[in-house]
DNA sequence: GCCGATCAGGGAACGGCTTTCCCGGCGGTG
DNA sequence: CACCGCCGGGAAAGCCGTTCCCTGATCGGC
């Protein structure tokens, strides 16, 4: 690897000003010996050597960004809205997957910490669980204090600026909407327990329904497809006479609408069906899925400004709003 | 933020003493010492400084993988593969999206390069343009002359290790296949004309059909849902009769099935559709789409081991089969 | 009891780059 | 003509760990 000595040698210079050549420093250089500099570093390819740029210069510039899991197409949005204004901004992203393990999650925080970023952006539900919780807040609290920017989304129990999803109030929306069209006995299908994001929506449910949710009539599954359609199953054979299924998320419903088709059951003739989060695939499924729009884009874009501009004194929290989108599942009760 | 020199000073060692501690080096030290040292490390929430690390060891561990795009589906999953392999033997990886721009592709190889990464990961479609292709090899053969090693995912022109998926082969299967079932008159909605993948299925497909592929009844669009929907529409207008529409990917298939069932077209007693890569999604829409199936996450898994693996001497390629997904969007031609 | 071997711990060099500080030379000015 | 100031360039001091090498001490053997 060729190094900054290397080129300074070649270009006959010190080192001092092959750096200001390279750097388009402040400090003037004749151009005589601008040009010896550019020529040695395309004919040695040179590369500065991050590390050792990072290690003399205070200025960070990389931001860890860290997920459940990317390749699910929740994160893959808000992932997407992250990157482009890191990109804007000229800043590297490093991804990190904790496939909902919060102790990898930890881990995770530690080795961003180490990398030196200058932020992190934790992306997706946190959990109900207070040991957790406190261990991951004390790893971030020792971010903080070195200067670290932190922000979360979608998670309420944590310092740093925070953009939250109107979990709530779109699960209250969804909630009215399925009141209003004479639906009384309704199944949901919720995703793990231990998510905050699951008793979130739920609770705006109940509260759109104008009624407390048995836990009978709820069954915890995973928030995938897979889940929705096993959750469905049980659901099914243990409530009869129910007239809609609300799941917590989109790959669920689609589980759902699945397992419906395989028993013959029309939607929504017979039985409504409802997603939450307004995934692509949503539109494209028969019947299109009735669901709640959360801007996921937007809301990876908007924390990682808020992760990347001047800190505020204090932390910032945005509500970004969820809507409802009307499409085929939904009908009214039958009769 | 807390060095390696504070913890030292605190447990009251040297620094020598104290990173000994905390590596586990192999030279013995005192139980006394080491308690201070680690009493000292939790105390002062020390982490060590990965830049500084990487300067001081040879020893490189991180991973860069370059994709068109994570939030892409088909990036999602090979890249699920990918992660979890480096995770398995404790690698980071650091994700970077080129969305489809070869000159960014090329900076990101500086910026991974500069990084000191072990590995460079390139997935995704190549490019026909050679002068695209000259750039980004001489940056490869650069990184690679440093010791670098490199893997590609589906492209066949490049140095380095690669993993191929019968992309060809896999759209022979299919091309077969309508043949059989008596499509003659067949349009496609292929992905961007500059990537080599869109002329790779075209190839396989063509070999398939056994008959060339007039320019007529190919339209070329983006490799997404949208793209797939205004590409049949033409492909409709242009082209009556048509019996059968192969999508160049799954997404381009959801498009066409969406635009078919807003025209009224039956799938598949009217017009049959096909698409390729078996995307999750394509056995949710309706009619489920018959696809071929490529192992994406094997892929991603594959190229990741092959890029930590020791280099063999030359390099290796590996091709992963392709093979036919029946579902409902395929029947036989209407008679 | 003495010498050499062994061992724990520390000093210091090193990795690659940035940046401050200093020096020599030039032009301008009185 | 002498002096001052400015300017371009280089030497060197870090940044933070790791590790080689050395030191001082302890221990064993004769």
């Amino acid at each position: 690897m060729a190094t900054l000595a290397d080129v300074a040698r070649r270009a006959g210079v010190s080192p001092a000003t092959a750096s200001r050549v390279i750097n388009g420093s402040s400090k003037p250089v004749a151009d005589e010996l601008r040009e010896r500099v550019l020529r040695a570093v395309a004919e040695l390819r040179y590369v500065p050597n991050a590390h050792a740029q990072l290690l003399a210069r205070p200025q960070r510039s990389v931001v860890g960004v860290l997920v459940h899991d990317v390749s699910d197409p929740y994160f893959a949005e808000v992932t997407r809205g992250l990157q482009r204004v890191a990109t804007e901004r000229g800043r590297l992203v490093i991804i990190c997957n904790s496939y909902r393990d919060p102790e990898r999650e930890v881990e995770y925080v530690d080795l961003l910490r180490a990398q030196q970023v200058a932020a992190i952006v934790l992306a997706g539900s946190g959990y109900h669980d207070p040991t957790v919780n406190a261990l991951l807040d004390e790893r971030l609290a020792a971010y903080a204090a070195t200067g670290g920017r932190v922000a979360v989304i979608g998670r309420h129990r944590h310092r740093g600026d925070a953009v939250l999803p109107a979990n709530e109030e779109g699960a209250r929306l969804l909630g009215a909407e399925l009141r209003r069209l004479g639906h009384r006995s309704i199944g949901v299908l919720a995703g793990p327990r231990p998510l905050t994001t699951t008793s979130d929506r739920l609770a705006g449910l109940a509260a759109g329904l104008d009624e407390p949710l048995p836990e009978a009539r709820i069954r915890y599954a995973d928030f995938t497809r897979d889940g929705g359609s096993r959750a469905a199953a049980e659901l099914l054979d243990a409530v009869p006479g129910l007239t809609a299924i609300v799941a917590l998320n989109d790959s669920m419903g689609v589980g759902a609408l699945n397992l419906l088709r395989a028993r013959g059951v029309r939607v929504p003739a017979d039985v409504s069906v409802v997603g939450f989060d307004d995934m692509p695939i949503a539109a494209d499924v028969t019947p299109a899925l009735t669901t709640v729009r959360l801007p996921l884009a937007e809301l990876g874009a908007r924390a990682m400004t808020l992760a990347l501009d001047a800190p505020g004194g204090r932390d910032r929290v945005e509500t970004l709003p969820a809507d409802l989108v009307h499409r085929d599942s939904l009908g009214p009760a039958p009769a």
